[in-house]
DNA sequence: TAAATATATACCCGAACGGGTATAATATGA
DNA sequence: TCATATTATACCCGTTCGGGTATATATTTA
């Protein structure tokens, strides 16, 4: 559904994290990491970008149901 | 400095609309609209594709400082 | 199976988003 | 120049995010 909670959890998990240990590390609320990676839509973009940095990335403007390469 | 902001207010400029206008089109607010071409972090990400969508995009991971293509 | 771990759901509540609106500043054009 | 259009800033205020916390459910492991 939402490509940016998948992301997070992708990689949370490929990271070996639990989502306490993402919250935590993150600087996050446990509440928001799992809000977020259950697909919630009117979350904050300052805190998904926070989430996102984590692995190096950041939200940003891509072609919708598009492929896009790095 | 956002990369969004200034993404929309790019395609806003191409499509030769002003905020008022894109506000109304897209649905969004004049206030949110401003706000977000002037590089607000702290909006809501469901607004910021509501906007996204006018141009056929979405807000999605991308790493960071690097280029994508589409 | 049971115990332990991880994730999901529900609540309280302070902080802040964002719509609307009014006003100021800036840009554009005749 | 002056008039108009566009953008920026400031305020009120209802709605809601998100931190924290407690509890329930699900998953993993012995």
């Amino acid at each position: 559904m939402n490509v940016i909670g998948m992301f997070i959890r992708d990689q949370r998990k490929r990271a070996g994290l639990t989502q306490e240990e993402f919250a935590l590390r993150s600087g996050l609320g446990l509440r928001f990491i799992r809000e977020l990676e259950q697909g919630k839509q009117t979350v904050r973009l300052d805190k998904v970008n926070q989430a996102l940095k984590m692995f190096g990335h950041v939200a940003g403007p891509v072609p919708m149901d598009g492929e896009y390469r790095t």
